[in-house]
RNA sequence: GCGCCCGUAGCUCAGCUGGAUAGAGCAUUCGCCUUCUAAGCGAAUGGCCGCAGGUUCGAAUCCUGCCGGGCGCGCCA
């Protein structure tokens, strides 16, 4: 049990037993009773608020509850002082011995040190890429990718069961336009002269390989023969080929999803006309006339009537239609399904969009909320834009042209660990630059350096006493120093920093605090420049080495977890 | 017009489901290499947390209204 559940623990017995002696009236609602760290060290290891929330429905004031729970606080082993400051919170300063416990926690625990039952095996669902299977990834998919991955990798560590699935959307509009790409290569592989590729398909030459693919199998049987006879064997066979490369791009950032979900095989199943069915009978959908769109009214508007869901009753501003009127879906009428269809596996769901589909997030939210009557807890995390950077100018981009910059080229530039790295460096709803030549920079203002030289410095005092065939004794850790608790205290925080990144799913927050960790660890490794006897390696003091030894191996145990979270390998040296 | 996101140091951003005197990096200034990798470290300077109300013991954080910026709005996906 680490520090903050123990202390945590402690306080609900301390309030227990008070009840008990009559100091405080039973059945109060303790959940705004926090113990925490203060902001401010200067005040002590741990503070709790609980006589200021606890005083005014006690019927009584703060200081004098403080009071008593400060004394009953101050029993405690763990704790060698406390105080009550401000308004009413009480601050305690824990003994040497208790952090000296942590540490050797962290070690006994390894890489399961920051691992929780927080989420009490709650099954989610985290949906995420689900990039139209039209073309290889780019580094529009990149981001979303990374932080979907990540958020599940720590969704899990937090106690979740978690879904980790990718939506294919195939059943559009746009892999019809991809089949006719594809018919054009196939007629290209037969060697007819197609020329330049017409406005509106895609131009990309990774679709030559299944030109080719066909024109083998099938011969020139489609070339002249109408569109019906051979859209949907070009559709499906190219969106198969589509989904192999795109698993191979993901393969290449370590993504690997549990479950692909075809839209097509969803429609073919029933699943919206049953949702149709379930949601008309509880006059959640209806047959009515669209409003006219409120910004720039498209020339072709003319009223129609469609089938719409009611999404005005859960907050949106116009119902939604989910048909077209051709009778075919519409893309959210499938959608409203296949979310349906998640929920019936999994507690809670998540998804993973681009911020530009930000205007369609209510009509989703309304639609689960019908469909599952409100139970499953349903949260779409957008992704903001990523704007890549070569030499401070902004790289072009131009889809139609289709010299998008591939993710398959970027990883293949910076590598895996720097994309990924640095797609998490942000929160995911704030714009990011990706700058090529400040990604791979040596130096502390790129945290994928700065924290991966923490390590590497670290796994070099290992190697040093090594190879210096040095016997160490049992680190002694009551010899550990100011410098050396406050660097555990700070390490202590990382299984609360994991369960906050779960709870609000920003998996953000782990590297902001691995880069915390490396400044703190790097200046205790400085001073040893400044002072040969802070030096982690004494000569000639085995016993200290050892404790310091001890201490830095546990600071490395925890960086290794924290990129472990993001899917980012811990370098032992830096080449 | 409506909706969503965002306004925190000169710049780029954190701020832990409301906590004490708001933090980090860059930039600027000044220090530290007979070294466990200085690819680093320390110090100084720098803030009406967009504005105005509200909620309460307590607000950068929650609510409302403005102001300013970005994105979106169709039977597209």
């Amino acid at each position: 049990m680490t520090l903050f559940v123990r202390f945590a623990a402690h306080m609900a017995d301390i309030l227990d037993a008070m009840e008990e002696a009559g100091e405080l009236p039973a059945g109060l609602n303790r959940k705004p009773v926090t113990v925490e760290p203060p902001r401010d060290l200067s005040h002590g290891d741990l503070a709790t608020n609980a006589a200021m929330v606890l005083a005014k429905p006690a019927g009584t004031n703060p200081r004098a509850l403080a009071e008593k729970i400060a004394a009953r606080l101050e029993a405690l082993d763990e704790v060698a002082s406390v105080s009550i400051a401000g308004p009413g919170f009480i601050n305690m300063t824990l003994t040497p011995e208790t952090w000296a416990e942590e540490l050797r926690e962290i070690e006994r625990l390894g890489s399961d040190y920051g691992r929780s039952d927080a989420g009490k095996g709650v099954t989610v669902n985290v949906e995420y890429v689900s990039a139209n299977p039209t073309g290889p990834m780019h580094m529009g998919h990149c981001r979303g990718a990374v932080v979907g991955d990540a958020l599940a990798t720590l969704l899990e560590y937090a106690g979740h069961k978690v879904i980790r699935e990718y939506y294919i959307n195939d059943a559009g509009g746009q892999v019809d336009v991809l089949a006719r790409s594809v018919h054009l290569r196939y007629r290209e592989a037969l060697g007819e002269d197609i020329g330049e590729i017409p406005e509106g398909l895609y131009p990309g030459a990774y679709l030559v390989p299944v030109g080719h693919k066909l024109a083998t199998h099938y011969g020139s049987k489609f070339v002249d023969a109408p569109e019906s006879e051979w859209l949907v064997l070009f559709r499906k066979t190219a969106v198969a080929d589509m989904m192999d490369m795109i698993r191979d791009d993901l393969a290449l950032l370590g993504i690997h999803h549990d479950v692909f979900a075809s839209e097509a095989e969803l429609q073919a199943a029933g699943k919206p006309d049953a949702a149709e069915k379930w949601l008309r009978e509880h006059d959640l959908v209806y047959d009515g006339m669209l409003e006219a769109p409120k910004g720039e009214m498209p020339e072709d508007w003319e009223p129609v009537e469609l089938p719409l869901f009611r999404s005005t009753n859960y907050g949106d501003d116009q119902d939604r239609p989910i048909k077209k009127s051709n009778g075919s879906w519409t893309y959210f009428g499938a959608d409203m399904a296949y979310h349906y269809q998640k929920a019936q596996a999994a507690d809670q769901l998540i998804d993973i969009w681009g911020a530009d589909h930000a205007g369609t997030v209510k009509r989703i939210q309304a639609a689960v909320a019908a469909l599952t009557e409100g139970k499953a807890r349903f949260d779409v995390k957008l992704v903001q834009m990523v704007r890549l950077l070569r030499d401070g100018e902004p790289v072009k981009m131009s889809k139609r042209a289709g010299n998008f910059v591939t993710l398959a080229d970027v990883v293949r530039e910076v590598g895996k660990d720097v994309v990924r790295f640095t797609m998490l460096t942000r929160k995911a709803d704030a714009q990011m630059d990706f700058d090529f030549a400040k990604v791979v920079e040596a130096s502390k203002d790129n945290p994928v350096f700065y924290v991966n030289y923490a390590h590497a410095r670290i796994s070099s005092l290992g190697r040093r006493v090594a190879e210096a065939g040095i016997d160490l004794p049992e680190p002694d850790l009551s010899r550990l120093g100011t410098e050396e608790l406050n660097l555990i205290k700070l390490a202590a925080q990382f299984p609360r920093i994991v369960d906050g990144a779960a709870h609000n799913r920003e998996p953000h927050r782990i590297s902001f605090y691995l880069n915390d960790l490396a400044s703190a660890f790097h200046s205790w490794w400085n001073m040893g420049n400044d002072d040969p006897s802070k030096r982690i390696i004494v000569v000639n003091d085995v016993e200290t080495t050892s404790v310091r030894l001890s201490l830095a191996r546990q600071i490395g145990q925890i960086i290794r977890n924290g990129l472990m979270l993001m899917g980012v390998e811990a370098l032992s040296e830096m080449q």
